[in-house]
DNA sequence: CGCTTTTTGTGATTCCATTCACATCAATTC
DNA sequence: GAATTGATGTGAATGGAATCACAAAAAGCG
């Protein structure tokens, strides 16, 4: 039960999640074939990248006919298990967790958070949208709807004892809210979220292009005065 | 105003922010220096990998002495624009706005939500923590406070007409939770966070871990049958 | 049916990030 | 203060992902 575990989600795949976003948009509109470089300006890369993604994940299409967007769209759902359910648990429902708890996006991708968890015995007074248990209940449910995934939406502090308690209980992949680095062992996935992380890195390239931008103005100004 | 972004954030600036808050966490409890190695077991990298990212900061130690943390840190905060404040609107006070916006960690980052701004006027009748805006006040606000970084939390389908409204009043960098890939020039830096697809992440691993596990304990069953 | 056009699928290539290997430097020991 | 030890810092080697280039397949057309 140790070993820090980075999370190691492929590019290639959270592209072909761009993909398949950009079809059921396509699909909507009555669209019922598309090209790969169709696919690839709208998600912003290149024709080849979308072939050789479909490649890595066995998806084949048409020569010259291109794909047909209702069997690409089957063909992921499949590979994504989104033909069966698959049930979630979400431990902390501070206001993080509740925002995650209300999230409908989750339930039309056939992921369904079946139960959340609280320390908080006021928390689980709540009565509206999906039922806060105490923590002495997760065993029973985790078995009971054969969860596999969980959403960790506590304090720092108690992250790692909570990880711990999931992965007893048979948790085998959890979505990290929590800045910290969890300890498990390498059959967990661990998929850590770092909201922080993502606003200062963007924080950090606006200083720096900006800084860009003003040695590209000095140039400018510097072949102005060549000239 | 238009050519998709892919958000492109760089590992090796992902892994500074992990030595920074392992880092921080030391010199709570008291530690002064660190060796490359000490940083690599907590973060679960390579020793190779401290060095070579430090090195592509800009940032060293001393030979044989390792890093003295404070000084570390300090080199940090300034790489990072942490010595000076970080102004930020929230756009979007829904359920994810809402948690977003109660965040204690981005304050302690410097990094200030100075005001947040929704559309709907029952949500900016709301008293308690950052002022809810309406839209109306949103060039006033950044112009008074120079902000240049914009959190996005507004449903998919005004997404891209806020984005566009955020950019001509001069933001230059977006954090941006709705499901969409927006359109910007490339001089505007937008970070992506999905949460869906982060989610579905681990669930695909996860089945493909339990299918792995399945064919390494057949690989087992059929050894013993061997012998 | 064979020729042309169009698009896929993938080996070959390039590019970039990680790992390796070691020269360099600082501290410590004798 | 020379020798030794233990760390950094960085070019070189490696590996993996993105791009290129083109052969193969399907559709259209005379
Ligand atoms: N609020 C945000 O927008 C935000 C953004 C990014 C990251 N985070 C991270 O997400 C986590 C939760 O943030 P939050 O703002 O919702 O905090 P919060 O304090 O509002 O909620 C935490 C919840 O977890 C519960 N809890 C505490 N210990 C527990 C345990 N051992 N078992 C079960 N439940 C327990 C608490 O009762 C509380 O309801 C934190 O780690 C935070 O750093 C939050
Ligand atoms: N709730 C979550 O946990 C969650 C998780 C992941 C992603 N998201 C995404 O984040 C976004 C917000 O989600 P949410 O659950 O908070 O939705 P929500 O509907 O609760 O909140 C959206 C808010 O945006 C405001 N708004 C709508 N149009 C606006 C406009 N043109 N200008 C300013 N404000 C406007 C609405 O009044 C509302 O308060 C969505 O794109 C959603 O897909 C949410």
């Amino acid at each position: 039960m140790n070993g820090i575990t980075k999370s190691v989600i492929k590019n290639s795949l959270k592209r072909i999640f761009l993909y398949r976003a950009c079809l059921a948009r396509l699909k909507l509109m009555g669209v019922e074939k598309v090209f790969s470089y169709t696919l690839a300006s709208e998600t912003g890369v290149t024709s080849d990248q979308v072939r050789k993604d479909f490649s890595e994940y066995n998806i084949r299409g048409n020569k010259r006919g291109g794909y047909d967007i209702n069997g690409l769209l089957e063909k992921m759902e499949k590979i994504f298990h989104r033909n069966k359910d698959n049930n979630i648990v979400l431990i902390g429902m501070g206001n993080l967790g509740l925002a995650l708890s209300k999230y409908s996006k989750f339930v039309r991708r056939n992921m369904n958070v079946v139960a959340t968890f609280d320390i908080d015995p006021f928390k689980q007074k709540m009565r509206s949208g999906i039922p806060v248990y105490s923590m002495s209940r997760l065993k029973e449910i985790i078995d009971r709807f054969s969860v596999k995934v969980a959403i960790l939406a506590v304090p720092e502090i108690s992250a790692q004892e909570v990880v711990d308690e999931l992965i007893r209980h048979g948790i085998k992949g959890i979505v990290n809210f929590a800045p910290v680095l969890l300890k498990v062992s390498p059959d967990v996935i661990i998929n850590n979220v770092n909201l922080c992380d993502e606003l200062e890195s963007v924080i950090y390239y606006v200083h720096k292009q900006i800084k860009v931008d003003g040695l590209k103005n000095l140039e400018l100004l510097y072949r102005d005065m060549k000239y």
